[in-house]
RNA sequence: GCCCACGUAGCUCAGUGGAUAGAGCAUCGGUUUCCUAAACCGCAGGUCGCAGGUUCGAUUCCUGCCGUGGGUACCA
């Protein structure tokens, strides 16, 4: 629809220079009284032409010249907009449409031939996800999805580091269970991790190994097998989610390939780091920044920082045109001091987009839940999907705008009842099929023969909603926010089933009963590829 | 203190500078001889945190204030 009106907008400007001075765009009036799409154009020029709105609206349309096949009105409302109606002939196209693209309605090639990117999770193995981390997970898997449907190659990444001090108070933290199985009297310290996992994976070392470690004080083996162990959870969690990491980048390997050295060398050769107190400062405020900061401390231990440019040098290196990052915002201020970094060093950072998602707030029973990996008091990912379902833990974590704050409801999930909005766009998917097999039964088929007898309200409300599910997907995946797609769903599904209530397939009349029919394939189809974009599945009964 | 988000109906939240600010849940009422009632329809519910500013027009953009969360480490 927008692509025909931006033509003829086109076609118009030829005869009227100024439509050049504004951008023209349309937009989907709230009310449908106002017509399928509108423009503001005649407002926006009252100024630069000092003339009134509704005079300028008049005088673009007089230069419109507009198909009636296509258009069925073409009018001037309110302040000054120009409405925009569709025939019915036009809409009930989008019925064919879907039916020529199947699954690959509502994807595009906008961005074909381009790579991208996605990093996300990223949580170091120090222990099973938590539902923090669910919710990035499931975002950045569904971002990832949108950018491959409006064309790129993606990659998805994960990004950790099994060296350092965390892993090694992992280990020790092992250690000291493994003791405390054998029957020693240890000191646990607070500071540790105290979770069940650690214990299970001490009883797992004293099953394989029996006592034989007692006298070892090297944490090395303690830690490799709480790594492994925790590692294999992590990924199992994430399999059950669907989601498929293209590759896992281990910290540890920019040290044995130098890279880590490298990108040290450069700053320190160019004059951008220097030594303070025993450590290496990177000169952060003469690239703008507020405060210098520490990259190698007097340890002789890189802060996260240095790998982390070092890390993103590669993906450059990689050649990719989108570079996606997304974290919780506990990390909104390491990007900055990177990004910096990664400018001094001469690439281009515009490629970069980082995501900040908000955290996620567990209630249950009107309580919040407070969530730490250190201490024992979180809840898992796994628990959760063990209690609602991979469905449920997708659509929750993806309904809401990533920048708010997602308050999950442990007892509502849990209830897996008819509240929930996952189901109500299942049902939708469901009762389609169901009706298909129902008509398939009274010797009913599809057909595209008729469709000019979808005149109803209900009707024409979902041929436009279908219209505009690819513009829908476009924009959501290019400004990075799924929970459009949601949203969008759910008010397709709600207007089917209003159109379910309003019109009876059968006992209606063999041509409009076959006409309906191929609407609701069409819509089940858009359902089917929407949900398949959130990673939810579409069941044909429930 | 400073930096970044957020603040919309009782609750959880949508809302692409536009027209009468929407949905779900919760409350109350109605709809089933008929393709799944996991549905549909209706009632009620709002100083869009507060105060300024820009604009023909601001919930939306800017500034200040208040509130919530996060950050401000030689933790990540």
């Amino acid at each position: 629809m927008k692509h025909y009106l931006s033509k003829i907008f086109d076609e118009a400007k030829k005869k009227l220079e100024y439509l050049n001075e504004i951008e023209i765009s349309f937009s989907i009036p709230n009310n449908p009284e106002h017509g399928d799409l509108s423009t503001n154009a005649a407002m926006l020029l009252t100024r630069k032409l000092k003339k009134n709105p509704r005079e300028i609206a008049r005088e673009i349309i007089d230069n419109l010249a507009f198909d009636s096949d296509i258009l069925e009105s073409v009018s001037i409302a309110g302040p000054g907009f120009i409405n925009f109606k569709f025939t019915q002939k036009f809409l009930s196209k989008i019925i064919t449409e879907v039916n020529r693209e199947k699954e690959n309605f509502g994807r595009s090639d906008k961005y074909k031939g381009k790579k991208a990117i996605v990093e996300f999770v990223s949580a170091n193995p120090t222990g099973p996800l938590t539902v923090g981390h669910g919710r990035n997970a499931v975002v950045g898997d569904t971002i990832a999805n949108l950018l491959e449907a409006i064309g790129y190659d993606v990659d998805r990444e994960y990004y950790f580091n099994n060296a350092g001090r965390q892993m090694r108070v992992l280990g020790e933290s092992v250690r000291l269970r493994y003791l405390e199985l054998l029957g020693e009297t240890v000191d646990f310290p607070e500071e540790y991790y105290q979770g069940e996992y650690i214990i299970d994976i001490a009883r797992k070392i004293v099953d394989e190994k029996g006592d034989s470690l007692k006298k070892v004080e090297d944490v090395t083996y303690f830690k490799d097998v709480a790594e492994n162990e925790i590692f294999e959870d992590i990924k199992s969690t994430l399999k059950r989610l669907k989601i498929k990491m293209k590759s896992f980048f281990n910290e540890f390997s920019l040290y044995e390939e130098g890279k880590i050295e490298e990108v040290l060398k450069i700053f320190k050769d160019k004059g951008m780091s220097y030594e303070k107190d025993g450590a290496v400062w990177l000169k952060l405020t003469e690239l703008g920044n507020e405060n210098d900061k520490v990259i190698v401390k007097s340890t002789g231990e890189p802060t996260y920082r240095l790998p982390d440019i070092a890390y993103h040098t590669t993906k450059f290196e990689r050649g990719y045109d989108l570079i996606v990052d997304l974290f919780g915002s506990d990390h909104s201020a390491t990007y900055p001091d990177v990004l910096a970094g990664l400018k001094f060093l001469g690439y281009d950072t515009s490629k970069i987009k980082v995501l900040i998602h908000q955290f996620v707030t567990i209630m249950e029973n009107g309580e919040v839940v407070k969530m730490s990996t250190r201490k024992a008091n979180f809840v898992t990912l796994d628990e959760l999907i063990d209690e609602v379902g991979s469905d449920v833990v997708r659509y929750f974590f993806i309904m809401r705008n990533m920048s708010s704050h997602l308050n999950f409801d442990l007892s509502l999930a849990k209830k897996q009842s008819d509240e929930n909005p996952v189901f109500y766009l299942q049902y939708a998917h469901a009762r389609i099929a169901s009706i298909l097999r129902m008509t398939a039964g009274e010797g009913l088929e599809r057909s595209m023969e008729n469709l000019d007898l979808l005149t109803t309200d209900s009707e024409l409300n979902l041929m436009r909603k279908l219209s505009h599910f690819k513009d829908e997907l476009l924009y959501a995946s290019e400004n990075y926010e799924p929970h459009r797609v949601a949203n969008y769903l759910e008010e397709l599904a709600s207007l089917f089933h209003k159109f379910y209530t309003d019109c009876r397939i059968i006992g209606s009349e063999k041509n409009l009963a076959e006409a309906r029919i191929a609407l609701a394939v069409a819509v089940q189809q858009a359902i089917r590829n929407g949900l398949k974009l959130l990673g939810v599945e579409a069941p044909d009964k429930m």
